[in-house]
DNA sequence: TGCATTTTATTTGTCGACAAAGTTTTGTCA
DNA sequence: TGACAAAACTTTGTCGACAAATAAAATGCA
């Protein structure tokens, strides 16, 4: 039997973002599947509340690219594509890249300790092999370092391309029975050194290799053979 | 005596797409000036249309950062940053690098096609003084681009970036009665030169020197003395 | 049975209404 | 007069209702 859910009195103007987080964390990840459609009617009574609040944060949402709404008919989560899954390895690639160079030159201590906390979670994740853990602090943890790069530009891209990293990697970790690897803690230790050393180049070259580790972890996932598997 | 805007039956569901177009174009033309704000019975009124399309149409423009929303108090068109003018220059430039040098490698035929037509009504443009057809036929341009590209990460923030650049480019030209530089034209086709061409370093190369170009237009403009112009 | 067409049912987009939050005006007292 | 409190007004967020659009079911016909 499911758990039913209780959402207690909240203030004018709260419903929008309870709805849209909660929404936005089921989507990525992966509790609701890319492609299954959602449901105003349920969604309010589910969240008490009505359809009015519901839809705009599935306006928020598709803005963002994370739910597609067809005119006049449902609303859906938005599919992974890919196809395409190489535009988003580029587009991954280059804002890890120019993260990373940004945060060696504009950042602040604080802001260095920020980054810390998110790797000591994200370090804890890994050693308790907690693989839901370990993709948010990840994506915190590189969150945190375009903050410090101090660019909204850059910043609002890259965590549109970590989002959608993060269905992926769920998707990864999903079928590897959730072993999760340690060679990335060290490269996170390495580039947080070299944030902190200021130096440009370096954090070029790390944010680069370690762009180029998911990537390549990411493709391995997709192209091994899935033949053995079958029954026959 | 102001104009009276007629709106036709719509069918349903255009309306939000019509409020949304309208208002973002009145924002990106500074009709609408930074600051200003919204009100949605006003609009309402306006469109012939009740508040629930407009607020869809408002929630979809806070998304894309065009107006900022303080909640149970009015919206309002976002204002430009000029504090931190150097962080939409800096992915500016970057945006024009990548996204040419992809449609030198990607670009078919058609786009091409696409991109010469954008540039022949940005040449008209210039040669006929008229501001506002050649800002928007310069972010086509580099839209259709971007689209050659084919990379949606790359081309919704250069986007973005674009139409923040629209709002700088209409100041900035409404400051000097409108003159227009012809060597942008120039510049265009060399670019195209460039990608037919499918030359990337030199599709990067140019389009560097082409952000360089505008960065220092706009920087000269905010920078210029206008102590002589004050009253005494 | 298989296909086209009408009926019914579901779901979405829009509306008018209302209460909560915020703003301005009015009123009171020192 | 000037500061504070109360009252009146404005604007926003949410609701329930309804009609247009779509999907599903039922019906008719060969």
């Amino acid at each position: 039997m499911a758990e039913t859910e209780t959402f207690p009195d909240r203030k004018r103007g709260s419903g929008v973002k309870l709805v849209y987080d909660l929404l936005r964390d089921e989507i990525l990840d992966l509790v609701l599947p890319p492609g299954s459609t959602i449901d105003e009617v349920q969604l309010a009574e589910r969240f008490g509340m009505s359809r009015t609040p519901i839809r705009e944060a599935l306006v928020r949402l598709a803005g963002e690219g994370l739910v597609e709404t067809l005119p006049n008919r449902s609303t859906m989560v938005a599919n992974i594509d890919f196809l395409n899954l190489h535009t988003f390895f580029d587009a991954l690639t280059l804002m890890y890249r120019v993260t990373t160079r940004l945060a060696a030159t504009y950042h602040q201590p604080a802001e260095l300790n920020a980054i810390r906390q998110h790797q000591a979670r994200f370090a804890a994740a890994v050693e308790a092999q907690d693989a839901l853990a370990m993709i948010a602090s990840n994506r915190d943890f590189h969150a945190a370092i375009a903050e410090a790069g101090r660019n909204p530009y850059y910043t609002s891209l890259f965590l549109r391309v970590l989002d959608e990293g993060r269905r992926l990697l769920r998707l990864y970790y999903q079928s590897f029975d959730d072993r999760l690897p340690r060679e990335y803690v060290d490269e996170h230790e390495a580039i947080i050194a070299a944030i902190e050393a200021r130096d440009v180049e370096l954090c070029d070259r790390l944010a680069k290799a370690h762009a180029d580790q998911i990537v390549r972890q990411i493709q391995k996932f997709l192209t091994r053979d899935r033949r053995q598997s079958l029954p026959l």
